[in-house]
DNA sequence: CGGTAAGTTGACCTCGTTCAACATTCGTGG
DNA sequence: CCACGAATGTTGAACGAGGTCAACTTACCG
């Protein structure tokens, strides 16, 4: 028996009204501004909470909606015809989702934890987007830096070995947690495997060369450190 | 040999081959349109010959300005710190560099036979956009497009072994140059080997491969036709 | 406890790379 | 015109990275 790889888990989005206390600012070098853009998510728009493994936009639906991550960890995939799933972004907490969807979403978008997100309306966006230059300047910016990040990408998926591309993974992760301890990673071998297009036991093997190396620390399976180079 | 992901342990391999391009956007139909975008390369642009091989414009250095490529095929690419090269895209005639490039150009651009350019400054298309909301529209559909293009090629290098990617590509090529006989390739081996993620050796050996099992017709080298499937 | 899912490790095999030889085309100079 | 070398493409043989299958461990949860 196996699970279906995309099996949409029908489990429904407890809406709830909360107010997030402001989430901590991204440490990400490469990102774009975003403050016209997170304004918009302002005092007016209800948290979504999703259950790990819920599904929270689906490929092909329309895009009605621009959302914000406030916590937790949404794989963003696409799938081809036989079942087969690439994961090629995991978007964390003070992202967006649909930046890069007009009519419909480009791909699908499920929750790796307990993932929370605000979500504003896209005719707002856009009516927004039709009178202030500034957010239209974040927006494209931010499409952009996913268009190089994507070929960045494919260029490291022909060129680099599966280790090699584990601890790139995981040094890119850890740049965005700024942290002296370990990090936990909140998804899973076979998450990390369809993101870096290897099968999770290579990325199991992957992880005890990277260990052997003391290139990482493990204190457990999700648990991480990466060694500063020699 | 079977080319089918999760095979079952047939012993006697069913040769076929999935020939699925068909339903999924094609490139044709992810092309957005571009009338506003077109009407900005009027009478004053003149044209630019680049000779094949030539470099057109290079990574990191200042994008000021938006080409649209007359006639030949450019080979849009980005280079890793060991020389190794990744080719994301070959633009044809008709199509534009320098849509997602904000201040600075985020690949390398060569000629790969011999390119005609028209160019505008940047500067004259920033002015444009901040007062033509069609072309605002026009600009972020083809920005969206290519992302999503990288986004199907990411999925693709991973699920697809080499003569069903190499079909992959000829059929999407075929499509852009509606043709009933043979279809000339501009570029040559190394090139295509560098776009699909794999060795000229083995772009030579799927070539024949695809040649052996009629799926496409090879007069010469450069020269095919991809079959209908059966 | 037992059951299930996730992670690790080993054995084997496949695909693609690498290295090498050879074929073919093309441009240049004799 | 042919001779020659330089690219470019094709083919073969051996090697290796990673996939597949299977066994085992570990953690979690009833």
């Amino acid at each position: 028996m196996t699970f279906s790889a995309a099996g949409p888990s029908n489990s429904t989005p407890v809406q709830q009204m909360r107010h997030t206390t402001g989430h901590r600012a991204e440490p990400d070098h490469n990102r774009p501004r975003s403050d016209t853009l997170m304004s918009l998510f302002g005092s007016r728009s209800f948290a979504q909470h999703f259950q790990p493994n819920s599904t929270i936009l689906l490929d092909g639906t329309p895009a009605d909606a621009l959302y914000l991550i406030v916590s937790g960890t949404v794989r963003c995939c696409t799938i081809s015809e036989d079942g087969q799933r690439q994961i090629f972004r995991f978007a964390q907490s003070g992202e967006f989702l649909g930046i890069a969807d007009i009519e419909t979403w480009h791909f699908t978008g499920e929750a790796v934890d307990h993932v929370i997100l605000k979500s504003i309306p896209r005719r707002q966006v856009e009516r927004a987007l039709a009178t202030n230059p500034d957010l239209r300047r974040e927006m494209r910016a931010h499409i952009c830096a996913q268009l190089e990040t994507r070929e960045k990408q494919l260029l490291s998926l022909v060129t680099t070995r599966a280790p090699e591309r584990l601890l790139q993974f995981l040094s890119e992760f850890a740049a965005t947690r700024a942290s002296t301890g370990y990090i936990s990673l909140p998804m899973g071998r076979r998450d990390i495997a369809e993101h870096l297009g290897m099968s999770v036991e290579t990325v199991s093997r992957a992880f005890t060369v990277l260990k052997d190396r003391h290139l990482i620390d493990l204190a457990c399976a999700e648990k991480f450190k990466v060694n500063a180079a020699a």
